[in-house]
DNA sequence: GCCGTTTTCGGCCCGACTGTTTTCAGTCG
């Protein structure tokens, strides 16, 4: 059974023993959830000991995982599931409604899905329950609209909008100091809203400014401290609200995660003190709370990068001072994917130079796309000639900048490359991707990667698991023997910046770092305003643990020339 | 149900906003 599938189950196991009142335990299955779903690896692959080890999974929750990987169901969840034969995952969907009122909702009226609390609503039962009104049923009905569409967001979307909403805040006066906060701030790939701290002396003044700022579609929430609208961009947006002296720990408190929250809390008191978004206490005594750093230094405990606070282990690892020194988002030197009008790009090769210089790089590959496929179109053979002379003389004109030759290049169905081999002798990038025939066995799918990587022109396998968030999933591969066959055979391994694709991902990043394996971060960007998405590609490195020495296109051009000669 | 440099039993983060509420429960961050 897939992770997801298990962690779905094991989640529901929590709802369920939350509306009968079971105390803790829900806690307990949601942790083991978390904990199964940020896996790297299927736990089907696991032996029962391993599976035990796992942060938050006991003796009884890995009886619970071997059973139903091994019958594809599990009685104690059917048997709890038979007295409520609820769809939860949509009911608390709904703003507002938690597991009290499901079971209110369940038993007083039989609600057991959106459509039954919607026919309700509409015709006025919910104010009939005891215990609501005829308020809570216009909230209700207003919120299933939202609950129906509750998609996670791209990082690559929010983080402009983040941005935009933060300097609108800077504009007004008695803001002292904004910071975008939570899983935007963590850089996670996906975003359920965004989170804004805002310091000021004047709580109240902000409050009104946040909620007639024109991006804002309506108020939900709206209090001295803390307001919650919805955004016309169809995103929810938090805004917090804290006086200078507890920046830090509302810092902290806001970018979460809530799992590193609640350990540092748990750390806190076991050390006599009191954490909250207010400060660090001893008794009434505040001893840290105007700097993140002030706070983790009193702890006893590293500082951590946000991107890097995202699981209790990640905290552990910081206590135990294992965190590496990750890249920086200044370290990257260059871009060694991007594509043209030569084949499916929308600027040209000049436009896309000056747009990269202007970033600072200092070198950049053109690899457009070439081989038979429509989508995406590639340069044709007796082109590519034409376009590496362009290349050339543009090199010879353009200051401050080095423009590389280099082609993406399909992996067919086979595993033979879609082009000649003489033309890639001449290039300084060949880029390897599989962008057709996914639907192979994971043992073809591996082998014709790990053949591209034998090609003694390959330098990068672009987007190595063809993910794309929200549309497809990862394809399976031996992801043993890709790494293995990316250090034997120097050829390197993307990690795309498109927002959709971020692929690698964080946790395959980690693992292949962990093998050994060199990555390269570009942005395979299809026009110029794209190539700013490199910072995106670099939060994922730095979220998979990766450091400046295994991303190659952190190292001058000199160096990187030898790297890229097999 | 899980977990342990003060524990193998007894804890399990802590505070804001709303309205079901006139002293608190439910939900959420
Ligand atoms: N101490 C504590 N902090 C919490 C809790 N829930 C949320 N937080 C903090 C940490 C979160 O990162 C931050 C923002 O909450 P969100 O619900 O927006 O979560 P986050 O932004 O991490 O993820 P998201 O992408 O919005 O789903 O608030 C909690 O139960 N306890
Ligand atoms: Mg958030
Ligand atoms: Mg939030």
């Amino acid at each position: 059974m897939e992770n997801k599938e298990i962690a779905r189950i094991l989640d529901e196991i929590a709802d369920l023993l939350e509306i009968k009142g079971v105390p803790y335990k829900p806690i307990a299955y949601r942790r083991a959830a978390e904990t199964v779903n940020s896996l790297s690896q299927p736990v089907e692959d696991l032996k029962p000991a391993e599976i035990m080890k796992l942060p938050g999974i006991g003796e009884s929750i890995t009886n619970k995982i071997v059973e139903l990987n091994e019958t594809g169901h599990l009685p104690y969840f059917e048997e709890l599931r038979k007295g409520c034969p609820i769809d939860f995952e949509s009911l608390l969907a709904v703003e507002g409604v938690g597991p009290k009122t499901v079971k209110l909702l369940y038993q007083s009226l039989n609600i057991k899905d959106l459509d039954d609390l919607e026919e309700m609503a509409k015709h006025h039962q919910l104010r009939r329950i005891k215990g609501m009104s005829e308020k809570k049923e216009k909230n209700i009905l207003e919120n299933i609209k939202y609950a129906r569409k509750t998609t996670r967001h791209l990082l690559g979307y929010m983080l402009p909008l983040a941005r935009e909403i933060k300097a609108k805040l800077e504009e007004f006066n008695p803001v002292m100091r904004v910071e975008v906060a939570g899983s935007i701030r963590r850089r996670q790939e996906t975003i359920g809203d965004i989170d804004i701290l805002v310091v000021t002396d004047n709580p109240h003044q902000v409050m009104e400014y946040f909620a007639a700022m024109d991006l804002v579609d309506r108020v939900i929430a709206k209090g001295i401290s803390k307001s919650t609208v919805r955004l016309k961009a169809d995103v929810n947006c938090d805004l917090r609200v804290m006086p200078e002296k507890s920046f830090g720990s509302a810092l902290l408190y806001f970018t979460g995660s809530k799992e590193v929250n609640v350990e540092m809390r748990k750390i806190s008191i076991k050390k006599g003190l009191k954490l909250n978004e207010y400060g660090l206490f001893r008794g009434d005594k505040m001893v840290a709370g105007g700097t993140e750093e002030e706070i983790f230094q009193e702890l006893g405990i590293h500082y951590m990068e946000p991107e890097l606070r995202q699981t209790v282990e990640d905290l552990e690892a910081a206590i135990r001072s294992e965190l590496p020194p990750i890249i920086g988002y200044q370290d990257i030197k260059g871009d060694l994917q991007m594509h043209t009008t030569w084949s499916d790009g929308k600027n040209s090769l000049k436009e896309m130079a000056e747009t990269a210089r202007e970033l600072s790089h200092q070198y950049i590959a053109i690899t457009d796309h070439t081989g038979n496929l429509q989508v995406p179109k590639g340069i044709s053979e007796d082109k590519i000639e034409l376009q590496m002379r362009e290349i050339d003389k543009l090199d010879s004109e353009i200051e401050d900048i080095t423009i590389l030759k280099g082609l993406e290049v399909n992996i067919d169905s086979d595993g033979k490359l879609e082009i000649k081999e003489e033309i890639l002798k001449d290039l300084d990038v060949v880029i390897a991707g599989i962008n057709s025939g996914y639907r192979q066995s994971r043992e073809q799918l591996t082998d014709r990667i790990i053949s591209a990587m034998e090609n003694q022109y390959v330098n990068i396998i672009a987007h190595p698991t063809g993910r794309k968030i929200h549309k497809r999933s990862a394809y399976e591969l031996d992801l043993d023997r890709i790494f293995q066959a990316s250090v034997d055979t120097n050829t390197y391994l993307e990690v795309n910046s498109q927002p959709d694709r971020l692929d690698l991902k964080d946790v395959l990043i980690k693992k292949a770092v962990q093998n050994g394996c060199k990555l390269v971060i570009d942005t395979d960007a299809h026009s110029k305003e794209r190539l700013n998405d490199i910072e995106l590609g670099i939060a994922t490195a730095r979220r998979g643990y990766a450091e400046k020495k295994d991303i190659i296109n952190t190292n001058n051009l000199r160096e990187l020339t030898k790297l890229l000669d097999k």
